[in-house]
DNA sequence: TAGATTGTTAATCGATTAACAATC
DNA sequence: TAGATTGTTAATCGATTAACAATC
Protein backbone atom coordinates (compact mmCIF):
# COMPACT_ATOMS: atom_id res chain seq x y z
CA UNK A 1 0.00 0.00 0.00
CA UNK A 2 0.96 3.77 -0.62
CA UNK A 3 2.60 5.70 1.85
CA UNK A 4 0.06 8.06 3.62
CA UNK A 5 2.50 10.12 4.59
CA UNK A 6 3.84 10.80 0.82
CA UNK A 7 -0.03 11.56 0.15
CA UNK A 8 0.21 13.90 2.59
CA UNK A 9 2.73 15.66 0.83
CA UNK A 10 1.71 15.81 -2.41
CA UNK A 11 -1.16 17.72 -1.40
CA UNK A 12 1.23 20.83 0.53
CA UNK A 13 3.18 20.10 -3.04
CA UNK A 14 -0.09 21.00 -4.84
CA UNK A 15 -0.63 24.25 -2.73
CA UNK A 16 3.30 25.34 -3.52
CA UNK A 17 3.07 24.52 -7.49
CA UNK A 18 -0.27 26.56 -7.38
CA UNK A 19 2.05 29.38 -5.40
CA UNK A 20 4.87 29.27 -8.46
CA UNK A 21 2.61 29.42 -10.88
CA UNK A 22 0.82 32.40 -9.86
CA UNK A 23 4.29 34.15 -9.72
CA UNK A 24 4.21 33.27 -13.27
CA UNK A 25 6.27 29.94 -13.21
CA UNK A 26 6.23 27.04 -15.70
CA UNK A 27 8.74 24.88 -14.36
CA UNK A 28 10.52 24.24 -10.67
CA UNK A 29 12.90 22.33 -9.33
CA UNK A 30 12.33 19.18 -6.95
CA UNK A 31 14.72 22.00 -4.52
CA UNK A 32 12.48 24.61 -4.91
CA UNK A 33 9.38 22.50 -3.48
CA UNK A 34 11.02 21.09 -1.14
CA UNK A 35 12.05 24.13 0.33
CA UNK A 36 8.69 25.77 0.62
CA UNK A 37 7.00 22.46 1.58
CA UNK A 38 9.79 21.93 4.13
CA UNK A 39 11.65 18.72 2.92
CA UNK A 40 14.80 18.15 0.92
CA UNK A 41 15.27 18.00 -2.36
CA UNK A 42 15.79 14.26 -2.61
CA UNK A 43 12.34 13.96 -1.07
CA UNK A 44 10.82 15.57 -3.42
CA UNK A 45 12.23 13.31 -6.15
CA UNK A 46 11.45 10.21 -4.57
CA UNK A 47 7.66 10.86 -3.93
CA UNK A 48 7.30 11.98 -7.63
CA UNK A 49 9.60 8.98 -8.90
CA UNK A 50 7.17 6.28 -6.83
CA UNK A 51 4.12 7.72 -8.13
CA UNK A 52 5.63 7.85 -11.87
CA UNK A 53 5.81 11.57 -12.07
CA UNK A 54 8.74 12.78 -14.25
CA UNK A 55 10.58 15.05 -14.85
CA UNK A 56 13.17 16.91 -17.61
CA UNK A 57 17.31 16.13 -16.55
CA UNK A 58 17.69 19.72 -17.40
CA UNK A 59 14.66 21.79 -17.07
CA UNK A 60 13.31 20.41 -13.75
CA UNK A 61 9.52 19.91 -13.24
CA UNK A 62 6.46 21.25 -15.64
CA UNK A 63 4.26 23.12 -13.19
CA UNK A 64 0.79 22.53 -15.44
CA UNK A 65 1.79 18.73 -15.78
CA UNK A 66 2.28 17.67 -11.89
CA UNK A 67 -0.60 19.83 -11.15
CA UNK A 68 -2.91 17.53 -13.34
CA UNK A 69 -1.26 14.47 -12.62
CA UNK A 70 -1.73 15.50 -8.63
CA UNK A 71 -5.15 16.17 -9.76
CA UNK A 72 -5.96 12.83 -10.85
CA UNK A 73 -4.46 10.60 -7.40
CA UNK A 74 -7.17 12.66 -5.57
CA UNK A 75 -10.04 12.79 -8.19
CA UNK A 76 -10.19 16.25 -7.89
CA UNK A 77 -11.61 16.62 -11.29
CA UNK A 78 -15.26 14.52 -10.28
CA UNK A 79 -17.61 15.71 -7.08
CA UNK A 80 -15.98 13.68 -4.21
CA UNK A 81 -18.39 12.72 -1.72
CA UNK A 82 -18.29 11.99 1.95
CA UNK A 83 -20.70 11.35 4.74
CA UNK A 84 -20.34 12.18 8.52
CA UNK A 85 -20.99 10.31 11.21
CA UNK A 86 -21.72 12.21 14.83
CA UNK A 87 -23.37 15.73 14.83
CA UNK A 88 -21.57 16.53 17.74
CA UNK A 89 -19.63 19.37 18.42
CA UNK A 90 -17.01 18.22 15.74
CA UNK A 91 -19.53 17.41 12.80
CA UNK A 92 -21.52 20.25 13.07
CA UNK A 93 -18.33 22.08 12.49
CA UNK A 94 -16.93 20.24 9.65
CA UNK A 95 -20.10 20.28 7.58
CA UNK A 96 -19.59 24.30 7.66
CA UNK A 97 -15.94 24.31 6.37
CA UNK A 98 -15.12 26.19 4.12
CA UNK A 99 -11.50 24.38 3.71
CA UNK A 100 -14.12 21.39 2.05
CA UNK A 101 -16.31 22.94 -0.30
CA UNK A 102 -14.26 25.14 -1.98
CA UNK A 103 -12.10 21.75 -3.30
CA UNK A 104 -15.20 20.27 -4.13
CA UNK A 105 -15.52 17.66 -1.09
CA UNK A 106 -19.52 17.67 -0.54
CA UNK A 107 -20.76 15.96 2.75
CA UNK A 108 -23.64 14.04 1.34
CA UNK A 109 -25.35 13.55 4.71
CA UNK A 110 -24.79 13.51 8.13
CA UNK A 111 -25.43 10.80 10.93
CA UNK A 112 -26.60 10.86 14.78
CA UNK A 113 -28.66 8.55 17.24
CA UNK A 114 -30.61 11.76 18.43
CA UNK A 115 -33.93 12.54 16.69
CA UNK A 116 -33.31 15.94 18.02
CA UNK A 117 -31.14 16.24 15.17
CA UNK A 118 -33.16 14.91 12.14
CA UNK A 119 -34.40 18.55 11.74
CA UNK A 120 -33.73 21.34 8.89
CA UNK A 121 -30.93 23.24 10.84
CA UNK A 122 -27.54 22.22 9.01
CA UNK A 123 -25.94 22.74 6.46
CA UNK A 124 -26.49 18.99 5.20
CA UNK A 125 -29.67 16.71 5.70
CA UNK A 126 -29.16 14.44 9.21
CA UNK A 127 -30.74 11.06 9.26
CA UNK A 128 -30.54 7.94 11.78
CA UNK A 129 -27.76 5.55 11.35
CA UNK A 130 -30.25 3.31 10.27
CA UNK A 131 -30.11 5.23 7.09
CA UNK A 132 -26.59 4.47 6.32
CA UNK A 133 -26.60 1.92 4.13
CA UNK A 134 -29.19 3.56 1.98
CA UNK A 135 -27.10 6.67 1.52
CA UNK A 136 -23.56 4.86 0.93
CA UNK A 137 -24.79 2.29 -1.72
CA UNK A 138 -27.30 4.86 -3.51
CA UNK A 139 -24.00 7.76 -3.41
CA UNK A 140 -21.33 4.81 -4.14
CA UNK A 141 -19.85 6.65 -1.04
CA UNK A 142 -15.89 5.18 -0.36
CA UNK A 143 -14.97 7.86 2.35
CA UNK A 144 -16.18 8.55 5.69
CA UNK A 145 -15.85 11.15 8.68
CA UNK A 146 -16.28 9.21 12.35
CA UNK A 147 -16.93 11.98 14.74
CA UNK A 148 -18.60 10.03 17.55
CA UNK A 149 -17.89 9.55 21.32
CA UNK A 150 -15.30 7.21 22.71
CA UNK A 151 -17.42 4.41 23.21
CA UNK A 152 -19.03 4.21 20.11
CA UNK A 153 -16.12 4.65 17.66
CA UNK A 154 -15.06 0.98 16.80
CA UNK A 155 -18.91 -0.26 16.37
CA UNK A 156 -19.30 2.32 13.84
CA UNK A 157 -16.13 1.61 11.84
CA UNK A 158 -17.26 -1.82 12.01
CA UNK A 159 -20.74 -0.56 10.17
CA UNK A 160 -18.84 1.75 7.64
CA UNK A 161 -16.22 -1.26 6.66
CA UNK A 162 -19.17 -3.82 6.31
CA UNK A 163 -20.88 -1.15 4.16
CA UNK A 164 -17.92 -0.60 1.82
CA UNK A 165 -16.15 2.16 3.40
CA UNK A 166 -12.60 2.24 1.97
CA UNK A 167 -10.80 5.67 3.78
CA UNK A 168 -11.83 6.66 6.98
CA UNK A 169 -11.01 9.92 8.74
CA UNK A 170 -11.42 9.64 12.78
CA UNK A 171 -11.85 11.92 15.40
CA UNK A 172 -13.03 9.15 17.96
CA UNK A 173 -9.98 8.92 20.94
CA UNK A 174 -10.18 5.17 19.70
CA UNK A 175 -7.75 2.77 17.38
CA UNK A 176 -9.63 1.36 15.45
CA UNK A 177 -9.20 -2.02 14.48
CA UNK A 178 -9.99 -2.62 10.59
CA UNK A 179 -9.33 -4.88 8.08
CA UNK A 180 -5.85 -4.33 6.51
CA UNK A 181 -7.18 -2.70 2.92
CA UNK A 182 -8.88 0.18 4.49
CA UNK A 183 -7.04 3.09 5.77
CA UNK A 184 -7.64 4.97 8.67
CA UNK A 185 -6.41 8.75 9.36
CA UNK A 186 -6.32 9.91 12.67
CA UNK A 187 -7.18 13.52 14.24
CA UNK A 188 -7.25 13.86 18.04
CA UNK A 189 -8.09 17.50 18.45
CA UNK A 190 -7.52 17.52 22.20
CA UNK A 191 -4.14 15.32 21.99
CA UNK A 192 -2.36 17.71 19.57
CA UNK A 193 -3.25 20.82 21.80
CA UNK A 194 -2.99 19.00 25.17
CA UNK A 195 0.86 17.97 24.29
CA UNK A 196 1.78 21.07 23.94
CA UNK A 197 1.09 22.14 27.41
CA UNK A 198 4.41 19.90 28.24
CA UNK A 199 6.10 22.45 27.53
CA UNK A 200 4.76 25.04 29.76
CA UNK B 1 14.06 17.52 23.09
CA UNK B 2 11.21 14.72 23.98
CA UNK B 3 9.57 12.24 20.82
CA UNK B 4 6.16 14.45 19.81
CA UNK B 5 4.87 11.05 19.21
CA UNK B 6 5.44 9.77 22.82
CA UNK B 7 3.66 12.54 24.37
CA UNK B 8 0.76 11.82 22.27
CA UNK B 9 0.99 8.20 23.09
CA UNK B 10 0.82 9.24 27.01
CA UNK B 11 -2.42 10.99 26.42
CA UNK B 12 -3.87 7.80 25.27
CA UNK B 13 -2.65 5.83 27.90
CA UNK B 14 -4.23 8.00 30.34
CA UNK B 15 -7.34 7.17 28.80
CA UNK B 16 -6.69 3.29 28.81
CA UNK B 17 -5.83 3.91 32.53
CA UNK B 18 -9.26 5.17 33.37
CA UNK B 19 -11.20 3.44 31.45
CA UNK B 20 -9.09 0.09 33.46
CA UNK B 21 -9.49 2.09 36.92
CA UNK B 22 -13.37 2.31 35.95
CA UNK B 23 -13.51 -1.56 35.47
CA UNK B 24 -12.01 -1.71 39.23
CA UNK B 25 -8.32 -2.24 38.28
CA UNK B 26 -5.66 -0.80 40.35
CA UNK B 27 -2.84 -2.63 38.36
CA UNK B 28 -1.91 -2.82 34.47
CA UNK B 29 0.44 -4.57 32.78
CA UNK B 30 2.19 -3.31 29.69
CA UNK B 31 0.46 -5.52 27.46
CA UNK B 32 -2.78 -4.12 28.83
CA UNK B 33 -2.19 -1.09 28.04
CA UNK B 34 -0.14 -1.95 24.81
CA UNK B 35 -2.82 -3.80 23.56
CA UNK B 36 -5.80 -1.05 24.19
CA UNK B 37 -4.24 1.64 22.92
CA UNK B 38 -2.45 -0.27 19.65
CA UNK B 39 0.81 -0.05 20.60
CA UNK B 40 3.52 -2.83 21.24
CA UNK B 41 4.05 -3.62 24.96
CA UNK B 42 7.79 -2.87 24.32
CA UNK B 43 6.58 0.57 23.16
CA UNK B 44 4.85 1.12 26.54
CA UNK B 45 7.92 -0.04 29.01
CA UNK B 46 9.82 2.38 26.52
CA UNK B 47 7.79 4.95 26.83
CA UNK B 48 7.30 4.95 30.31
CA UNK B 49 11.20 4.90 31.48
CA UNK B 50 12.08 7.49 29.40
CA UNK B 51 9.82 9.70 31.38
CA UNK B 52 10.83 7.64 34.67
CA UNK B 53 7.89 5.92 35.28
CA UNK B 54 8.44 2.64 37.58
CA UNK B 55 6.81 -0.11 37.35
CA UNK B 56 7.32 -3.62 39.83
CA UNK B 57 8.68 -6.16 38.16
CA UNK B 58 6.09 -8.92 39.54
CA UNK B 59 3.09 -6.66 39.85
CA UNK B 60 3.37 -4.28 36.97
CA UNK B 61 2.25 -0.89 36.97
CA UNK B 62 0.12 0.82 39.37
CA UNK B 63 -2.49 3.00 38.15
CA UNK B 64 -2.91 5.70 40.42
CA UNK B 65 0.55 6.35 40.40
CA UNK B 66 0.52 6.04 36.62
CA UNK B 67 -2.17 8.68 36.19
CA UNK B 68 -0.94 11.11 38.84
CA UNK B 69 2.38 11.49 36.99
CA UNK B 70 0.89 11.72 33.77
CA UNK B 71 -1.33 14.12 34.94
CA UNK B 72 2.00 16.45 35.98
CA UNK B 73 3.85 15.92 32.84
CA UNK B 74 0.57 17.68 30.66
CA UNK B 75 -0.18 20.22 33.87
CA UNK B 76 -3.14 19.04 34.02
CA UNK B 77 -4.05 19.64 37.69
CA UNK B 78 -4.03 23.65 37.20
CA UNK B 79 -5.97 26.01 34.40
CA UNK B 80 -4.46 25.84 30.84
CA UNK B 81 -4.39 28.36 28.99
CA UNK B 82 -4.74 29.02 25.39
CA UNK B 83 -5.28 31.54 22.86
CA UNK B 84 -6.53 31.55 19.45
CA UNK B 85 -5.33 33.42 16.27
CA UNK B 86 -8.03 33.81 13.56
CA UNK B 87 -11.53 33.40 14.38
CA UNK B 88 -12.65 31.72 10.99
CA UNK B 89 -14.75 28.75 10.76
CA UNK B 90 -11.69 26.75 12.49
CA UNK B 91 -11.07 29.17 15.19
CA UNK B 92 -14.93 29.32 15.87
CA UNK B 93 -15.79 25.76 16.15
CA UNK B 94 -12.94 25.55 18.40
CA UNK B 95 -13.66 27.63 21.34
CA UNK B 96 -17.20 26.15 21.60
CA UNK B 97 -15.62 22.68 21.66
CA UNK B 98 -16.29 20.85 24.62
CA UNK B 99 -13.03 18.55 24.86
CA UNK B 100 -11.23 21.35 25.93
CA UNK B 101 -13.61 22.95 28.05
CA UNK B 102 -13.80 19.11 29.71
CA UNK B 103 -10.31 18.62 30.16
CA UNK B 104 -10.15 22.50 32.28
CA UNK B 105 -8.30 23.93 28.51
CA UNK B 106 -9.37 27.37 28.95
CA UNK B 107 -9.50 29.41 25.56
CA UNK B 108 -8.64 32.84 27.10
CA UNK B 109 -9.27 34.73 23.55
CA UNK B 110 -9.31 35.22 20.60
CA UNK B 111 -7.74 37.15 17.97
CA UNK B 112 -8.67 38.37 14.42
CA UNK B 113 -7.88 41.10 11.73
CA UNK B 114 -11.61 41.31 11.00
CA UNK B 115 -13.58 44.15 13.52
CA UNK B 116 -16.69 42.86 12.45
CA UNK B 117 -15.59 40.08 15.00
CA UNK B 118 -14.75 42.09 18.14
CA UNK B 119 -18.19 41.55 19.46
CA UNK B 120 -19.90 39.57 22.01
CA UNK B 121 -21.22 36.44 20.20
CA UNK B 122 -18.85 34.01 20.83
CA UNK B 123 -17.93 31.78 23.62
CA UNK B 124 -14.41 34.18 24.58
CA UNK B 125 -13.77 37.71 24.06
CA UNK B 126 -12.39 38.53 20.62
CA UNK B 127 -9.64 41.10 20.09
CA UNK B 128 -7.52 43.16 17.71
CA UNK B 129 -4.57 40.87 17.40
CA UNK B 130 -2.89 44.19 18.34
CA UNK B 131 -3.70 43.59 21.86
CA UNK B 132 -1.75 40.25 21.29
CA UNK B 133 1.00 40.87 23.94
CA UNK B 134 -1.12 42.70 26.17
CA UNK B 135 -3.38 39.55 26.89
CA UNK B 136 -0.06 37.11 26.32
CA UNK B 137 1.79 38.89 29.00
CA UNK B 138 -1.25 39.65 31.55
CA UNK B 139 -1.63 35.86 31.78
CA UNK B 140 1.56 33.97 30.90
CA UNK B 141 0.47 32.43 27.89
CA UNK B 142 2.58 29.51 26.24
CA UNK B 143 0.36 28.05 23.86
CA UNK B 144 -1.39 29.22 20.75
CA UNK B 145 -3.65 28.02 18.49
CA UNK B 146 -3.09 29.44 14.74
CA UNK B 147 -5.87 28.97 12.89
CA UNK B 148 -5.71 31.88 10.35
CA UNK B 149 -4.78 31.49 6.27
CA UNK B 150 -2.29 30.38 4.31
CA UNK B 151 -0.99 33.60 3.48
CA UNK B 152 -0.80 34.85 7.23
CA UNK B 153 0.59 31.52 8.93
CA UNK B 154 4.24 32.57 9.42
CA UNK B 155 3.83 36.23 10.32
CA UNK B 156 1.17 35.11 13.18
CA UNK B 157 3.97 32.45 14.13
CA UNK B 158 6.85 35.06 14.24
CA UNK B 159 4.39 37.10 16.28
CA UNK B 160 4.11 34.33 18.98
CA UNK B 161 7.31 33.10 18.94
CA UNK B 162 8.47 36.82 19.55
CA UNK B 163 5.70 37.15 22.79
CA UNK B 164 7.15 34.16 24.53
CA UNK B 165 4.56 31.63 22.83
CA UNK B 166 6.26 27.84 23.23
CA UNK B 167 4.30 25.41 21.59
CA UNK B 168 1.84 26.24 18.51
CA UNK B 169 -1.13 24.41 17.18
CA UNK B 170 -0.96 24.97 13.99
CA UNK B 171 -4.09 24.60 11.48
CA UNK B 172 -2.66 26.66 8.68
CA UNK B 173 -1.04 24.77 5.62
CA UNK B 174 2.05 26.24 6.17
CA UNK B 175 5.30 24.48 7.01
CA UNK B 176 6.35 27.03 10.25
CA UNK B 177 9.60 28.34 10.36
CA UNK B 178 10.31 28.38 14.18
CA UNK B 179 13.40 28.56 16.18
CA UNK B 180 14.27 25.04 17.36
CA UNK B 181 13.16 25.27 21.23
CA UNK B 182 9.45 25.93 19.75
CA UNK B 183 7.53 22.89 19.21
CA UNK B 184 4.85 23.16 15.94
CA UNK B 185 1.47 20.70 15.93
CA UNK B 186 0.17 20.22 12.73
CA UNK B 187 -3.39 19.53 12.00
CA UNK B 188 -4.16 19.70 8.56
CA UNK B 189 -7.92 19.09 7.94
CA UNK B 190 -8.25 19.08 4.12
CA UNK B 191 -5.39 17.00 3.99
CA UNK B 192 -6.56 14.43 6.14
CA UNK B 193 -9.64 14.21 4.23
CA UNK B 194 -8.23 14.71 0.92
CA UNK B 195 -5.62 12.36 0.96
CA UNK B 196 -8.44 9.26 1.49
CA UNK B 197 -9.37 10.36 -1.84
CA UNK B 198 -6.77 8.50 -3.54
CA UNK B 199 -8.87 4.75 -3.20
CA UNK B 200 -11.96 5.96 -4.46
C1' DT C 1 30.04 20.75 -24.68
C1' DA C 2 29.86 21.84 -19.72
C1' DG C 3 26.90 22.40 -16.10
C1' DA C 4 22.93 21.33 -13.72
C1' DT C 5 19.29 18.39 -12.42
C1' DT C 6 16.87 14.12 -12.38
C1' DG C 7 16.19 9.29 -10.93
C1' DT C 8 17.72 5.61 -8.25
C1' DT C 9 20.72 2.93 -5.36
C1' DA C 10 23.21 2.91 -1.12
C1' DA C 11 23.89 4.87 3.50
C1' DT C 12 22.01 6.91 7.43
C1' DC C 13 18.95 7.94 10.87
C1' DG C 14 15.33 7.46 14.20
C1' DA C 15 11.86 4.97 15.98
C1' DT C 16 9.96 0.48 16.94
C1' DT C 17 10.46 -4.24 18.23
C1' DA C 18 12.93 -8.27 19.89
C1' DA C 19 15.63 -10.36 23.22
C1' DC C 20 16.98 -11.23 27.63
C1' DA C 21 19.12 -10.39 32.14
C1' DA C 22 17.49 -8.67 36.45
C1' DT C 23 14.25 -9.30 39.96
C1' DC C 24 9.93 -9.17 42.41
C1' DT D 1 11.18 -20.99 44.64
C1' DA D 2 9.36 -20.77 39.93
C1' DG D 3 7.10 -17.94 36.91
C1' DA D 4 6.11 -13.63 35.10
C1' DT D 5 7.10 -9.01 34.09
C1' DT D 6 9.99 -5.03 33.98
C1' DG D 7 13.82 -2.25 32.18
C1' DT D 8 17.30 -1.83 28.89
C1' DT D 9 20.43 -3.11 25.28
C1' DA D 10 20.75 -4.89 20.70
C1' DA D 11 18.50 -5.85 16.26
C1' DT D 12 15.26 -4.60 12.94
C1' DC D 13 12.56 -1.90 10.20
C1' DG D 14 10.97 1.92 7.50
C1' DA D 15 11.53 6.29 6.05
C1' DT D 16 14.67 9.99 4.94
C1' DT D 17 18.92 11.65 3.09
C1' DA D 18 23.27 11.29 0.63
C1' DA D 19 25.67 10.09 -3.29
C1' DC D 20 26.30 9.73 -7.94
C1' DA D 21 25.65 7.90 -12.62
C1' DA D 22 22.76 9.12 -16.41
C1' DT D 23 21.47 12.69 -19.39
C1' DC D 24 19.22 16.80 -21.04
Amino acid sequence: MVNQKSLKRFLQYRLSLIKFQRLGFEKVFSYNLGKDVGVTAEQVRKDFSMFGLKGSKRGGYDIKYLLKTIDEIFKRNGERQVIIIGMGNIGQALCNYQGFKENNIIIVAGFDLDPAKYSKKYAIPVHSTDKMEEVIKKNSIRTAIIAVPEFAGQEVCDQLVSLGIKGILNFSPVNLKVPEDIVVNYVNLRNELESLFYYT
